[in-house]
DNA sequence: ATGAAAGCGCTAACAA
DNA sequence: TTGTTAGCGCTTTCAT
């Protein structure tokens, strides 16, 4: 099991291997046509076809890029994947996924998997505002082409594409209280991600603005799984909390909601109404009794590739954070909607 | 952005880059301990990412295989995939899943892609029994380690794994006609699919077993897809042709059959029973009323991944076709069942 | 238009 | 135990 090399092209032909790699890459303005037309031919008969690993040491760049996110159940994340794919395919990149299951660990691995594979960058959706934070730190000092999306490091100075939190949740719990609702539970994401403070502040902020009082028994921390909502939500009942509406940092944390009420024959969204942020259109079918603020998620991963490519091609481009201020839909409805 | 290279921790340790080499790589018999521990912590210091594309131009080896499948629609292909990826992830290896989309051409870029990357082996399922022979052919004479798996090449001397087709096509045959069905479909694959030809070859003997006149209006040439399988048996009701069964060559063409059926509001099984070989035991659930014979999924995978290593760690090692005698276990029922 | 030569970062003989 | 050296296959500058 041997492979042809250009040396054997080039020693069939009696010519140098040079011209040979030229005539391969077709480097018209300095190989003659008919040169190009020998190798060409050649190669073909002899079966040649090209090392990359030997490209990619030589040259420096493989043409590919990662992308991690933390995990891949949500429409979201295969949403962006493909989008990012579908946008620099025709540049020539491939593109190459890596999940880390909510586990800044796994997202480690991913990182010096990538970079022992010697990808040309990476679009990153963090696991964690501090794991990885020294991790990150000296990728950006050494200048490697990253960019974060939707779920960033706090305080980093590194490119970054999200949405508007603030505002868009703030928009959400007030669309709540303007159907009605008064009580309105906050599951809020684990502290350790960043976009969690800036949601339970809006919630704060909303309520405020409608002089609702606070009850913090109605703010409750949980995971991000579809159990931890559920869980979240069950918690909340056995207490005997009274509330009217659920205010969700993640989708998943919907899903679970949602199913703890269905299996209480509570009525969505009669009796308890379920919102969050959501991450495509697509989820719509996913959850139709829930509420939701629809994020632009390919606009956001065509940003992302825009940052990247920058990166790539301009070594020391300025960091930039872009904020998507989505269109805010509210789709599905609360009873209270009629009312 | 630079990288570190081990270049780097010799001259900051002033010792030898093949010391450092042999440190990182933990050949504990020919380095003393303390150097080890330097060295290491001295990477660490550093943020040493070892760079694959030397490794593997240098070692020849890439320490990934290929698997290349001609769709991925049904659960077959992605049992198949996990199944090898669990065996040959504690090998050390890593695995890349290309898909030809019932495409020849795509077949072949997927070839290319995986000797371009220098895979150390490929695991197939052809798409078409002539159309990328001559590639096939070079790659086996050539000695690459590769290994057919479900989908074979006609009289290709290479290793492969495949279930028993004739015996289990005949013994579903055979089950239609002993459930009381008479007038049954068959719905062929392409000739250009060599399985194909050996499952039509036991329809015709498990009829002329009980004496069941063969009605060539009842064996339809159909393509692969759901849409395939619908439009064939839309055809036939259309042509006033009566039947009793249909006995598919894949499961997509007997989802397609059935969506036909229950579209003319043909009941299942009781007015025509639908029947096929199946990918894994997961399919019971999509088709709860198909019958199927279950083919062993796993074993096929892990016989293969068997063969593809025999053949990389001894580069001459004999070609070896494995047949899968696979438990016959018809699942679902037809009515005739309980008569 | 073509060739000679250097070197990408690493491993693995062979030497010491 | 450590160092020296060659070379994996390719691209690219510099000569010609």
């Amino acid at each position: 099991m041997r492979y042809v090399t250009i040396k054997d092209i080039a020693d069939a032909l009696e010519i140098s291997k040079s011209t040979v790699s030229r005539a391969l890459a077709g480097d018209v303005s300095n190989v003659s046509p008919a040169t190009i037309d020998r190798v060409r031919s050649k190669a073909r008969e002899m079966g040649y076809q090209r090392n990359m690993t030997a490209v990619n040491l030589r040259t420096k760049a493989t043409k590919v890029i990662g992308i991690i996110v933390p995990e891949i159940t949500t429409p979201f994340s295969m949403s962006f994947v493909s989008t990012v794919q579908d946008a620099m395919q025709p540049l020539g990149y491939r593109v190459l996924i890596a999940v880390s299951s909510e586990d800044p660990k796994r997202e480690r691995q991913n990182l010096d998997m990538f970079e022992t594979g010697r990808v040309d960058g990476i679009l990153v959706s963090a696991t964690h505002n501090l794991a990885n934070r020294d991790r990150f730190e000296n990728l950006v000092k050494s200048n490697f082409p990253i960019v974060f999306f939707d779920r960033t490091i706090k305080d980093l100075q590194c490119s970054s594409v999200c949405s508007n939190d603030s505002l868009m949740s703030f928009f959400l719990v007030e669309h709540l209280i303007y159907t009605g609702r008064r009580r309105i539970v906050n599951l809020t994401g684990p502290t350790y991600i960043e976009n969690s403070l800036a949601r339970s502040q809006s919630y704060r902020e909303a309520l405020e603005k409608f002089h609702i009082p606070y009850d913090s028994r109605l703010v409750v921390s949980s995971g991000l799984s579809v159990e931890d909502g559920a869980m979240a939500v069950e918690r909340l009942i056995n207490d005997g909390i009274d509330f009217d509406a659920i205010y969700c940092f993640t989708e998943t944390q919907a899903l679970g909601a949602k199913r703890t009420l269905q299996e209480r024959n509570i009525s969505i969204p009669d009796e308890v109404a379920i919102c969050t942020m959501s991450g495509t259109q697509l989820s719509s079918f996913v959850f139709p009794q829930i509420t939701a603020v629809e994020q632009n998620v390919a606009e956001m991963a065509r940003i992302a590739v825009r940052l990247l490519l920058e990166k790539i091609e301009v070594p020391n481009s300025p960091q930039q954070n872009i904020v998507l201020h989505s269109t805010l839909v509210a789709r599905g409805s609360t009873s209270a909607d009629d009312a």
